[in-house]
This record gives C-alpha cells, structure tokens and sequence, in this order.
DNA sequence: GATGATTTGTACGTATGTATA
DNA sequence: ATATACATACGTACAAATCAT
C-alpha cells in the first residue's frame, strides 16, 4: 500500500510548507543553524515528519528570502553574510528608509502624525523602565508607520524585505549600553522633522540614524564573531 | 512503462526550472504574454515537455519577482500591472536611482567618472542622428555606469530587479516626440553635477529625470492601451 | 580515476479542498 | 444546494549528478 493519505494530521490550517518556512527562518534568524551549515532535504523530512517534496518547496522560499543559497545540484547552505555584504545590506536599508522618511514628512496625513507622535511620546517611560525587547517592538512599529506614511507600497516593500533580512543582526543590538537612550533621541529629531514637514532634514537624520544601528550591529557581531563563525572569509 | 525516458534533452546547464523561469520571464517581459492570462501547470508541462513539478516551482519564483500573481485556488495569472502599480514602481524607481546616482557622485573613482564622461559626450550624435534603439542602448549603460559608480551592491540589485520590472513600459518611450533630446539634455546635468561631487544635486536631479520618463511611459501607455490591453479577450 | 553510496532533481499519482455550474 | 471540475498539496518512484572511497 503505497498509501498516500499520509499519517500527517491535516490540521485545518495553514500549509504545512508555510509552517516550516517559519520554523527554519526562526532557526536561521536566531542563530541556531550556523552560516554555512548544509541542510539535506531527506533530513529535514524526518525530522519535521513530511516527505521531501514540500520541504524543497520550502527551501525554494527560504532561499528566496536569502537565508538559504542554492547551489544547483548541491543542495542548500545557510546563507554566509560576509561582514561586506552587512554593511551593503546596512547602506541600503539607510538609503531605503532615508527616502521613506521623506516622502512621509510629505504626505503623511494628519491621521498619521496624530499616531506618530502618540506612539513616540508614549515610549518615553522605556528608556529608563523598558526592557530589550519592549524598546525593540516599539522601534519596529516607529519605522512601520513612516513607511505606511510615505504612501509608496513598492518602496516600502523593498524596505520592509531588505529590514527582514538584516533582523537576525540588528535583534541585540538595543542590550549594547545606552543605545536605546540615543535610539530614542534620533527617533526624537526624526519626529519633529517629520511633523515640520522638513523632507530633506529627515532624510538626513533617518539615514544618520540607520548609519549608526549599521555600527552597533558591526560591533555586536564583531564582538560575538566566534558564535556565528561566519569569521573566515568563506566563498566569494 | 509510464515512459520516463524525459524527452527533455539535458542541455548539461542548470536546472530545468531556471531555464523556464528564463523563457517565461521573456515572454511576459516582451509582452509576448498579457497581463491577465491565465497560466495552468498542466499546459506549461507539455509546452516544455516537462512534468507539474517544476512548473509549481517555476510559478513560486515568477510570483516572488512580481511577474504572476497568485490567486489562492484559482491558479495564477500574468500579473496585471495598474497605472497605479506603475507609477508606483516608478517612483521607487526613482527614489533608489536618486539613491544611487548620489553615492556616485561621492564614490565615483576617475576612471569611471572619466568612462561615463566620455560615454556620454561619445553619444551627443544621437540625439539628431541616432535611432531609438541605438539611444536606448546608451541610456541602458549610462545608468549602468551610474550604479557601478555607487558601489553599493545590494542597493544596485534593488534598482536593477526594479528596472527590469519596469522595462516593458520604457521600452518604446523614445519614440515619443523630442524625448530624445530632453532625456539627453537631463543626462547632461547629471553628469556635471556627478563630476562635481554635488550628492544633493544629482540626487534631485535624477529623482526628475525618472519622474520625467515616468510621466512619457503613462502617457505612452495612455496612448496605446488598445493595443496592449483588450484586444484578445483572453480568460479571466 | 573508476565505482558504489548518497542525495538532488524530476515524473507522476492521488487525496482534499475550493470555486463554479 | 449539490455536483462537477479544477487547483493544491503532498507522497512515492526513479534518473542523474555528486561525493567518498
């Protein structure tokens, strides 16, 4: 009986593809599959209980995302981000947040500067009684409202992959001394910018602001470079 | 026997999904296939003479470029780009080109400022004599040059995955009246304020020369929407 | 190097869900 | 509302490429 009702409980829901896309980005992202490491699909099978069709289906996303590099005929590794490719992925992100920024201290609707500043004003008591990832959930709505105010849905788009991508390097970084201190500053500047309408000054501060998590995140990795080992220079 | 013999001939390359990932990708991008045509798995196997598998594959990567849209139980259509979507991408476009031209103009070495220099001035005969193919050919590489000036790898990925979404629409944009001649004239510009080292400058101004060809490509479009658009009825 | 073992890539079948007649 | 048709999601089988010996 070549039985392919599978044993595996349809639990009404999602895909199966869908979850494992989530387990492994997680196993990724938080470092517990080290940069390099190659993932057989056979493996991955058994241990999530599928066969190996949805789970190359599933390296297809991850390497799409740029978790995973697929190399043809031989299988997939877990994508190296050389400390060159951090700093370009850095720059990007500076740039594409650079011009969110200003297109929202353009077009954002009083709706939006009215939240904005609550959410901002609001996050005041954090930098002293916050803890790590309090700040950081509020960072990440911060930077999402501008994007929604710039009304550029493919600009914010590249933003938010391009934001995903560097999220397993910038997660720490708000345990480093007082950088939520001086986060909350930048985010003060950037605020009043926006809300003076001052595109070009916002600009510049959104970039300078991203500029400076880009070293943070340089000094965090360099600082932990023996737990990722991502300190040869590999390939490339 | 089920005749497994996979008439296909293995051309030695790659992987067969890249390869129809290629052809389709072509066909959509030459307008070979209108948006809104309905794509089935089971037509594509015989066309290429290979099985669903790979043609799932193939319509997972299409859909992450942007060039099919998915549509939960319905299959997946050639995505249909609306003249909101496309000034959208427009205006990304010319964020990140605004991006790039002013990290240029702070990075640029003197051999590419002397390259793009000549480029340009070698192409001045163009503008009365040349054909539009041939001016096509020279804008291709002069933003070429400029994103090679920036030396931001991911940031160049970014506007070159976005150029080629857009480049069915710019494509026949310099057949419109004096186009030629006012795109040229904006070249111009930019290239002064490149070799200067004005990074605002030639951000503004490459922010306008892209809106500029933003606003000949609707107008284009406008134009020709007969031609493009319903002419086969097609199935939806 | 050749050869067997491992693993990837592709073919194809089928159960289940979703939309449409 | 029921039936039918179709798309999806996953399984297994086998061919081809890579690797380890």
């Amino acid at each position: 009986m070549t039985g392919p009702t599978t044993s595996a409980d349809r639990r009404g829901k999602g895909t199966v593809v869908d979850a494992i896309v989530q387990a492994l980005a997680d196993d990724i992202i938080s470092g517990n599959l080290t940069p390099g490491t190659k993932l057989d699909a056979q493996t991955m099978a058994e241990r999530f209980g599928v066969s190996r069709t949805p789970i190359r289906e599933t390296f297809g996303h991850l390497a799409a995302m740029g978790l995973l590099t697929h190399r043809p005929n031989r299988g997939v590794i877990v994508a190296t981000v050389s400390s060159d490719d951090l700093s370009d992925l850095y720059e990007a992100m500076a740039e594409l947040e650079a011009a969110l920024a200003r297109l929202a201290a353009l077009r954002m609707n009083s709706d939006q500067r009215q939240t904005l500043l609550e959410l901002h004003q609001d996050s005041v008591h954090l930098v002293r009684d916050g803890t790590a990832d309090e700040y950081a959930r509020y960072n990440q709505r911060f930077h999402a409202l501008i994007f929604e105010g710039a009304h550029s849905s493919q600009l914010q788009q590249l933003a938010e992959a391009t934001r995903h991508r560097l999220s397993p390097f910038r997660r720490a970084q708000f345990r480093l001394s007082n950088r939520v201190s001086k986060s909350w500053e930048e985010h003060d500047a950037i605020v009043r910018a926006i809300l003076a309408g001052d595109a070009d000054g916002v600009a510049r501060l959104m970039r300078l602001h991203v500029q400076t998590v880009s070293a943070m995140s340089a000094e965090f990795v360099a600082e932990h470079q023996q737990a990722t080992g991502a300190k040869r220079k590999a390939n490339t």
